[in-house]
DNA sequence: CACCCCGCATGACAAATGTCAGAAGGCCGA
DNA sequence: TCGGCCTTCTGACATTTGTCATGCGGGGTG
């Protein structure tokens, strides 16, 4: 048999984290070498140990997995990255793929499961659970422009529109005027219902 | 030595569930005797096992952790019960022990920890986690009133009022001034924010 | 019983927000 | 080069919120 994969292992949550490596440390095809909690902490580690595989969590506190995944792609191409995720956003399966991401799973598959991922993503080959696929392509893509995402989501936690102009740089007027055609491409009554729905479909 | 520890997991993220299952089976006075993926699910493996310790996670489809944690004290009284949680918000700790819960912690601890917490918790004492605790101490009680909290909740998906005061059977009079004494009681710029606040410290 | 707080309401006013029209400059593809 | 789209702005308007004063009835507590 070949040497191992060398793992690389982000999830904020310890517990999570633990069990994971342990699990993945009896398939003897498998090496974790690294683990860590956050986003700047992932990429420390990564530069350190160079793991051929990272499985990122995509909600880490400090950057979240696709921009670490963005910063990996650059300093170390021959990392390969798998993300995995509590609850799969459209929008952030897109996102990761656009960043050079090989591989998308929900927390939902089994250990099993993730260790044959894993293998699949070493081989160079991609993976991407196919309900998420599904959702991604229903979804669609967004009609919001960079403007009025930026402005969005710059709303989202309830800012009033002068405080939104001002960290935008930009006029109160120009602000409510993209927050209005947000609002409308969206089919929403009010900005944070707008919000809300850009959330879900991960266009924010 | 004594029989050992029967638990009863539930997560709905098979990941986690199966991981953790995996490393407690390693503890020899631990045994996992049943697993499921939601609420109902594991009040049905409750019944079927009856577990000395039920370790669920706070966050399921179907019914919540404290809500299986409420209906297994009917049921199962001898039955110990454990919550674990990613996020843990201040007001949902004093739900749990409200529910008669006997444990409580993040999911940032170790398995380790967590194995030791689960024999602390069946021989009949309680741990919640330090940190989690003082949060809820400092955040205090909620200070709106039975109407308030409800009117906010409705708010919180961004309705406009006189959708609210349908739902709540209410003038919109009466809701904007619900609404306002939110507002003014948690200090917020607008029903938005207050929405945010009220969450973030488990109020609504 | 008087008092106070809560629930519920109304009315009025100021401020924020949503909507529309119009206009100027920049960039890109036909 | 022209038309179209994005960005940015202004001004005006209707609507929605936020805030306050005030009123009434009910349920406790002293």
């Amino acid at each position: 048999m070949s040497s191992p994969v060398r793992l690389l292992l982000a999830d904020d949550e310890h517990l999570i984290r633990g069990a994971l490596a342990a699990l993945l440390s009896l398939e003897d095809d498998l090496l974790v070498v690294a683990e860590a909690a956050t986003g700047p902490e992932a990429l420390a580690m990564a530069r350190a140990h160079a793991p051929d595989v990272a499985v990122l969590d995509l909600q880490m506190p400090g950057a979240d997995g696709v921009r670490v995944a963005t910063s990996l792609r650059a300093e170390l191409p021959d990392c390969r990255v798998l993300i995995v995720t509590g609850h799969g956003r459209p929008g952030h399966l897109k996102r990761a793929l656009a960043a050079g991401v090989r591989g998308f799973v929900p927390k939902t598959v089994s250990a099993q499961r993730l260790a044959e991922i894993i293998r699949t993503v070493h081989a160079g080959n991609r993976y991407v659970d196919p309900e998420l696929a599904a959702d991604a392509i229903s979804a669609g893509d967004s009609p919001l422009t960079a403007r009025e995402a930026e402005v969005l989501e710059l709303a989202a936690d309830g800012a009033p529109v002068t405080e939104i102009a001002e960290r935008a740089a930009l006029s109160p007027g120009t602000v409510r005027n993209y927050l209005s055609s947000a609002v409308t491409k969206l089919g929403a009554e009010n900005r944070h219902t707008a919000v809300r729905l850009a959330r879900e479909r991960g266009w924010v």
